[in-house]
Parts: structure tokens; sequence; C-alpha cells
DNA sequence: TGTAAAATCTACTAATCCTATAGGATAATA
DNA sequence: TATTATCCTATAGGATTAGTAGATTTTACA
């Protein structure tokens, strides 16, 4: 399952993607138009900026903004920053490896061989996937 | 990310498909071999007992038995069962179907958009795969 | 008929994660 | 200096996960 953080950052990313000028966009404004709770938010553009994806601008006619242009900023770098590790069993992640305390060999397990294709798959499309390719127009 | 209720109940029919003789066998035998925890694996055996997947008989000699063959059980069909939704949203699921409260038109939803590739092809290998695909031989 | 073995059922618990909120600190602008 | 907006830390409530405990029921077998 994705997380409402996973999906309000993308949100909040493509609503940025969307609009001609680049300049700053206040939390409330990005959070009113997407119907998100606007302290929720906050939190997550805290973590995009940290991540090198927005720019932002503190007092009046402040906000955040894309560092990157949208056909630059892949689906799976957000994804991992926001939400975590794309494989879904630790064991078979690329990033954020762990071996499972209950496997012996993972070499004989078949979930850890069914979880490779899952991944892999899921990998090929956020991978592919742009911030323009996901935009919507109006 | 895979729950341990999903992973354990797919090693546990792995196991059992991969014997020879469809005889009941013991929760206890199979929680050694997988290395789970005895008592977790009684509920998840439950519940796909519930389901259909297994057969089980009480007392001496007892246990739980595949009741179709492991070419008819598909992984699509276990994760329902245990892990729920196949989708990463509710808004994209076929089978457990809800619409997202902060969004008041799935058509010009990127995440939507994004999250029915994502669904696809992860449908498609969990529908072509069944319990037979995933044995390992020793 | 008695006993051991095994599933069944109900209830509970501890830990973790998710979503969201609160409130003050800091910085920029006018 | 007042206002606006981000920054940062802390925390609360609820849901979910993973597991435990214990009593009950059913069956095989001696």
């Amino acid at each position: 399952m994705l997380s409402r953080k996973t999906k309000y950052g993308l949100k909040a990313l493509t609503f940025l993607a969307k609009r001609e000028e680049n300049e700053p966009v206040s939390i409330s404004i990005i959070a009113e138009s997407e119907n998100i709770s606007q302290k929720f938010l906050e939190s997550i553009l805290l973590s995009l900026r940290k991540a090198g994806f927005l720019g932002s601008k503190k007092g009046k006619g402040g906000g955040y903004y894309l560092l990157k242009r949208a056909n630059e900023i892949q689906v799976a770098e957000v994804y991992r920053i926001l939400e975590g590790p794309i494989a879904m069993v630790p064991c078979v992640s690329l990033n954020f490896y762990e071996k499972c305390d209950d496997c012996p060999d993972e070499s004989v397990c078949s979930v850890h061989k069914l979880m490779i294709q899952v991944r892999d798959n899921t990998l090929k499309i956020f991978e592919n996937t742009t911030l323009e390719d996901i935009i919507i127009k109006a």
C-alpha cells in the first residue's frame, strides 16, 4: 500500500510541475488545491527539500519551487525518499537490503525469487516515469 | 511491503506443495522447517483453510494438506486472502475498490494513472505464477 | 475407555507505523 | 517593526502487525 505521505508528495510535486512559472508556491496554496492537511504537507515538503527536489523561500511571497525540470525527476527517486524501498521484501531491495531472519538461504526461498520479479517490473515503471509523464493537463 | 503473514503463508504452501505425498502435515513440522512462530502460523493456516486452499485433519496424525494441485493455486489468490488488495492505492483496486477522499476526480489524478500501471504489471505476475512455479527443489 | 496429539477458537499484548497536530524558532519582506 | 512563511521538534491517537496464552474440540490408537 502506498502511504498518504508518498501520494501527497507526488501530488504536490506534479502540482508544482504543472505551473508555467517556477516561482515559489506557499504550502497553504498547495494544500488547499490538493485537499491535503497543511501541517502534514509541511513535513512532506520539508523532506523533499532536504532530498534536493525542492527549493524554498521564506517570508512573504515565499514557498516551494522545483529545483529540477519535471522530466528530470523520476518517480523512483521520490518514492524512495518518501516511502522507502520499492521492493516488497527487504531481502530483494537494491537500496535498502536486509537479510530475512527466517531465511537461512535466499537462493532456495520461493518468495525471494518471486519478489525479485515484482521488484524488477515496478522498478522499470518507476524509473521510466518522470513527473512530466504523469502530469495531466486540465 | 509484504507482511510476514503473507510471506509465511506462501512459504507454508510451497512447503506442502513440495512434498510427494499429500498427507496431513502438522503445524509444528511446518513451523520448524520454515522458521516460523508456531502460534502465528496457526492463524495463517486457518485463514488458508477457510479460503479453500487447505484441508485439515484433527487429532493424532492430523495436520494440513493442499486441496488443489500446486499448478492450480495462483499467487494472486493467496496474496488477496492474506495481504489484501494487490493495488497500491484503493482507487485502482479491482477487488477492493474505494474512492480516495482527497481526490475529486480520478481521471485527473496523476497518482491514479501511475498506480494503474503498477497494478497491471504486478497482477500479471501474480496471476501467471502458481505454487508450482515457485517451488525450488533441494 | 483413556490418553496423547493435533487443530480450533477467543482473547490479549507489545511494538511499530501512520497520519496528523501543536507550537515555537527562524528568516525574509515591506 | 510587523507580517508572512518556512523550519524544526515533539507528541498524540489510532491502526496494524506480529505474536502469545490458554481453553476447547476432535481424532487416533493402545
